[in-house]
DNA sequence: TCGGCTACTTAGCGTTACTATGTACTAGTA
DNA sequence: TACTAGTACATAGTAACGCTAAGTAGCCGA
């Protein structure tokens, strides 16, 4: 992946994991399929992981287990109250450098 | 600075300081400064010189000492051709993710 | 002379995405 | 049976970057 991408998504990640949960859980490979499927083709499957243990331990998501028809069985993750709280913030703080840099794009130099 | 934005800075903060540097040259004290106006009012210093330092290793600026009547003498940094490009990739980075989180916002999940 | 502004530097830390590798289960196929 | 591919999750070690904290140094006005 390209550096400048790899950098950029620090921070931007989680929020995209988060946004995707709203409305429907999902599992780990799920998610990961879903990000390529969006045009984030080169995230790497252990970076799904590592990401969705992080906003677990944080509290972000709640946890199923469910077997599955193939392979391993699957853990499903809801978005919870203490989630939706960190999305709406994530959003903020989107906005707000958004903002900035399309000022800056557009020659409000 | 909130946790959040501390991340999301990663990657854009160097295009920022790029964009900034585009038409006018600038020297690190001035680009804090700068910085701050436009609503970065948490950035802090040190970050802006170690970016800058970082930014002259790879050669995408090109840097001159002038004397200062107060204090001690400023390094100006110019945006060079390497810069430019640089900056091209940034906006492209940058419009990529934007339009994929534009999408999540406004319910393309 | 002493605080405050200008101006730059550096050491060490925490967070995050990456690479690389591994485990484990199922189904198809040669 | 042995293999291959697909599904599904886990983790150890690395690099990059912004932060904190502290420092150096020159100038000025009270």
């Amino acid at each position: 992946m390209g550096k400048q991408m790899t950098e950029m998504l620090k921070g931007t990640l989680e929020g995209i994991v988060l946004a995707l949960l709203t409305g429907s859980p999902a599992y780990g490979y799920e998610i990961t399929t879903l990000l390529r499927a969006q045009g984030f083709t080169e995230i790497a499957e252990g970076t799904v992981y590592a990401l969705l243990v992080r906003i677990e331990q944080k509290g972000l998501v709640d946890v199923e287990k469910r077997p599955s028809e193939k392979g391993p069985p699957r853990k499903v993750y809801t978005l919870n109250s203490l989630g939706e709280k960190e999305l709406d913030e994530f959003w903020n703080t989107w906005s707000f450098l958004s903002e900035r840099l399309e000022q800056l794009r557009t020659g409000g130099n």
